[in-house]
DNA sequence: CGCCGGATAATTTGATCATATTCTGCCGGC
DNA sequence: GCCGGCAGAATATGATCAAATTATCCGGCG
C-alpha cells in the first residue's frame, strides 16, 4: 500500500512531463476542444474530402503518431466513425476506408432520395434572405472550383452548400442522418472526381436556389432529388 | 528506472488478478467478443428496452463498476451511442439519456416514414416462406406479451418483429439507419408504455404480414407507414 | 438569534496517457 | 504444405490531471 503510493508519485512526475508536451501540441492545434473531438473532426474531413482512399487501412498507431495524441482519443474517434459507417471494421480488428459496391450505392441513393428532398422542402419554407445569399455565395465559390479544375475545392464547397441548406431546415436529427450518408460515399466520390476531373460535374443548385427563393417547397424537393440522382449516378458510372 | 520496473511488475500482477476475474465475467456473458462490444450491446439493449430513464445521467465510472470493465471499453461504447444519438452529450461533458421534445419526435417520425416503408416494400419482394413463418411466430409472442401486460416483453418482441422484417429487406445500410432511430425513442417509448400499460397498443402487424405473404410491396409499405404513424402518435400523446 | 448567499474546500467525473496483455498474420524450418 | 515462433498492432487497465459539481462554512442581514 505504502510502496504503491510512492510509486504513484514518480509516475505522476513522468506523466506531467509528457502531459505538458501534449498540452502545447493541443494549444497549437486550436481551440480548447477535447483531443478526441479534434481527432474525430480531422479524420471526418479527411474522409469527406477524399484525402483517404477506399480500401486504405487505418491503424490506431498510425493515427497516434500522425496526430501526436495518445491512443484513447484516436480509439474513440475511430469508434464514432465506424459506428456511422464512415469506416469499415473488418472482423479481424482491422479498419479500412470502405470500398463501395453496387448494392451499397443503391441503398445510399435510396436513403438520400428519401431524406434530402424532405430537408430541402423544409428549408424552402424556413429560409430568409440572408441565408439564401450565403447559399448563393457558396454556390459561386463552387462554380469557381469547378472552373479551376480544383477537385478538393469542389468537394469542400459542394458539401458546404448542402450542409448550409440542411441547416436551414432546422431538423438536426435528419441532418445528422444525411451527414452520415455523405461520410460513406466521400472517399469514392473523390475517386470518381479524380478520374473525370471537374469538367462534367453538372448540378441542380441553380434550380434549388430558385425554388428556395420562391418558397416553393415542392420544387425544392424535386430539384434536390434530381441533384442527388445526378450525383449518385456519377458515382455508379465512375466506379463501374 | 529500476524502481519503475519493479513497480510495473506489481501493477501487472494486480492487473492480471482483476483481469482473470474479468475473464470469468466475460466468459459468463457469452462469446469471445471484445469488451467494448459487449458493453455497447448491453447498453444498447438497456436503451432500446427502456431500462434507462429519459434524463438519467450515464457516467463512465458508474458503468465501469457496474459492468466490471475498465474505462476504455466503456468510453468507446458511449462514443458509439452518442454518435448514433442514442445518448445525449451535454456540452459540459456529461452524458444523459435523451429527453424527447416535440420537434425531435416530429423529425423521428419523418425519418421513420421515409425509411421503414421502403424497407417493408423491399422485404415484400424478397421474403420466403420460412421468414414469414418466423415473423408470424414473433408476432404471436408479441401478442402474448401484450395480453400478459408485459411491457418489457412488448418492447423486446416489437423490436424483434421490425428487426427481422428489416433484415429480410437485405439493405444493411438502411437497416442501420432505422436502428439508430429506434435507439433515440426507446427510453421514451418505455415511459409511454409504462403509463398506459399494454392495453391500448394496436399495431398493423397483421396487415404487414398479409402484404408480405402476398408479395404486395406497395401494400406492405402502406401498412408499415400506418404502423409507424400509430406508434409515433402514441409517443407524442403520451409525452404531451 | 436564525437564515441565506456567496466563496471555498472536497468529491465526483471526465480526459488522457503509458504500459501490460492478447490476438493476428506472417515467415522460416521441418 | 503445415506448424511453431515472432513481429506488430489492437485491446484493456490503472494512474493521473483537470474540470465541474456538490457540500460546507462564514459573514451579513432580517
Amino acid at each position: 500500500m505504502f510502496s504503491r503510493c510512492v510509486m504513484s508519485r514518480k509516475m505522476a512526475h513522468w506523466g506531467r512531463r509528457s502531459k505538458e508536451r501534449q498540452a502545447v501540441n493541443l494549444q497549437a492545434e486550436g481551440t480548447g476542444l477535447p483531443a478526441h473531438e479534434l481527432v474525430y473532426r480531422r479524420l471526418r474531413d479527411k474522409i469527406l474530402f477524399g484525402e483517404l482512399e477506399p480500401g486504405q487501412p487505418v491503424t490506431i498507431q498510425g493515427l497516434t503518431e500522425q496526430m501526436q495524441v495518445g491512443m484513447t482519443p484516436v480509439r474513440e474517434a475511430l469508434r464514432r466513425l465506424t459506428a456511422a459507417g464512415a469506416l469499415d471494421f473488418q472482423g479481424n480488428r482491422r479498419i479500412i476506408v470502405p470500398v463501395l459496391h453496387a448494392p451499397a450505392i443503391e441503398q445510399l441513393t435510396l436513403a438520400r432520395i428519401a431524406l434530402e428532398p424532405t430537408l430541402a422542402a423544409r428549408a424552402a419554407v424556413r429560409c430568409d434572405a440572408g441565408e439564401i445569399a450565403r447559399l448563393r455565395a457558396t454556390d459561386i465559390r463552387l462554380d469557381g472550383a469547378i472552373a479551376r479544375g480544383d477537385v478538393r475545392g469542389y468537394l469542400v464547397e459542394n458539401h458546404q452548400f448542402h450542409a448550409e441548406l440542411n441547416a436551414i431546415a432546422r431538423a438536426p436529427i435528419l441532418t445528422d442522418l444525411v451527414e452520415g450518408l455523405w461520410l460513406r460515399f466521400g472517399p469514392s466520390l473523390r475517386v470518381v472526381c479524380g478520374q473525370f476531373g471537374t469538367r462534367n460535374l453538372p448540378d441542380q443548385h441553380k434550380a434549388i436556389l430558385s425554388a428556395l427563393a420562391a418558397g416553393d417547397a415542392d420544387g425544392a424537393a424535386r430539384a434536390m432529388r434530381a441533384d442527388v440522382e445526378q450525383g449518385m449516378t456519377q458515382i455508379t458510372e465512375g466506379l463501374a
